[in-house]
DNA sequence: CCGATTACGAGACGTTGTGTATCGTAAACG
DNA sequence: CGTTTACGATACACAACGTCTCGTAATCGG
């Protein structure tokens, strides 16, 4: 979460890593995380285009510089503050089914809790146009995908899954809906339909022979 | 695509459907599509929060006043010109699987074609903090899904599918890694891609017994 | 042909947010 | 205690907003 290679002043940091002996007063954590807060405060409220770093300051009680000092603009702010938002959280009960099911319910049910669902769709819109945003969006996606990956591979080497299908592939279609009725839908699926859910993707639409 | 009602000034119009008689220098049809052309182009370039009226308005060589005149702001503009835009078109072989594979590929070529792939992000991601946004850009969603909603009736009506399947489930699960894909990786699927795509989603991850 | 009416491109206007810079003050160090 | 850096606050120039007012152009009814 906290960033404390950023303060690298001009100095001699030539060397391994932790240079450049802090000299003065320390930033503050508590101006820190508050901006982080309010952040995702008005993330939640406003969205990503209408949040301003005014307002976050404001919100915050820090002066802006304050911010800029930290930031060097509002994306990697956002993203931190994303960054601080609960991801996928592994299931491991032997079953493929439960697994993605319990996987994908405790997800939901985080969008619930927090301004995720406000903030995924925001970013993933900024995203598209952003490079700056999506060089630091994706491995965090990346990463919270991981749970869902690894309960895939645990099913391949359970025999649930057939080792030819390509995995990626079968992650994105299980989240699929959730992504679909997030980003055009704009409803939070309700955490008890991951039942169908997961059930559709590992039977698929075909009639049974 | 044009608006003919939304110059009913200020006269009687009580009546059935087209009143006032118009009067005046009429709206130009040329800065009308000059632009929307020119709001297909900076969305493109710069995605929704990057696009400025003033922007457009200087692409399509007109004043801020025309654009106004016509639409009240950005989104209303941004949603006309994303109308313009194709959809997924019906394809009926006689089997799911073609008519799937045909719609979807036809669709993803049209993000090759067409801004297709940069706009939709944007709007998305705007579309969940803006209700003004939602409410014309749902429907324009829904639309065009049908062509794959009726494909799936299609499926059901022959027996490929098994009658109890939630459809808007299966219509979520095939087109979700085209939309996990766009939002979350900025990459369009490719074409050639949807053949292992909509197998998937007909088969299932689940070994076959 | 002429007056009324509306649209046109251009751009001025006040407002808001941007990102930078500069206040005086505060906290950590030697 | 002097140096250094961060703090909150605020002033600044810039950009885009949405409204407006120019002078001009197009279409109508008379």
């Amino acid at each position: 979460m906290s960033n404390p290679e950023d303060s690298e002043s001009a100095s001699e940091s030539i060397g391994s890593v932790p240079v450049s002996p802090p000299t003065g007063r320390p930033r503050s954590e508590e101006a820190h995380k508050a901006i982080l807060n309010a952040t995702v405060e008005l993330l939640a409220e406003v969205g990503f285009s209408g949040l301003t770093v005014e307002g976050v300051a404001q919100r915050a009680g820090v002066g802006k510089a304050t911010i800029y000092r930290r930031w060097p603009s509002k994306v990697p702010l956002v993203v931190e503050a994303y960054g601080r938002l609960p991801g996928m959280e592994d299931v491991d009960t032997g079953r493929l089914a439960d697994d993605l099911k319990g996987m994908l319910k405790g997800y939901l049910e985080a969008f619930a809790r927090t301004p995720l669902s406000a903030l995924l769709p925001s970013l993933a819109g900024e995203r598209a146009h952003n490079a700056e945003l999506a060089q630091v969006f994706d491995p965090i996606s990346i990463q919270r995908r991981m749970p869902l990956m690894r309960a895939l591979e645990r099913g391949v080497a359970r025999g649930e899954i057939a080792p030819e299908i390509d995995l990626d592939l079968a992650a994105d279609m299980i989240v699929g809906p959730i992504a679909v009725g997030l980003f055009f839908k704009g409803g939070r699926i309700q955490p008890k339909r991951v039942g169908p859910m997961v059930d559709l993707a590992l039977a698929g639409l075909r009639v049974r022979d």
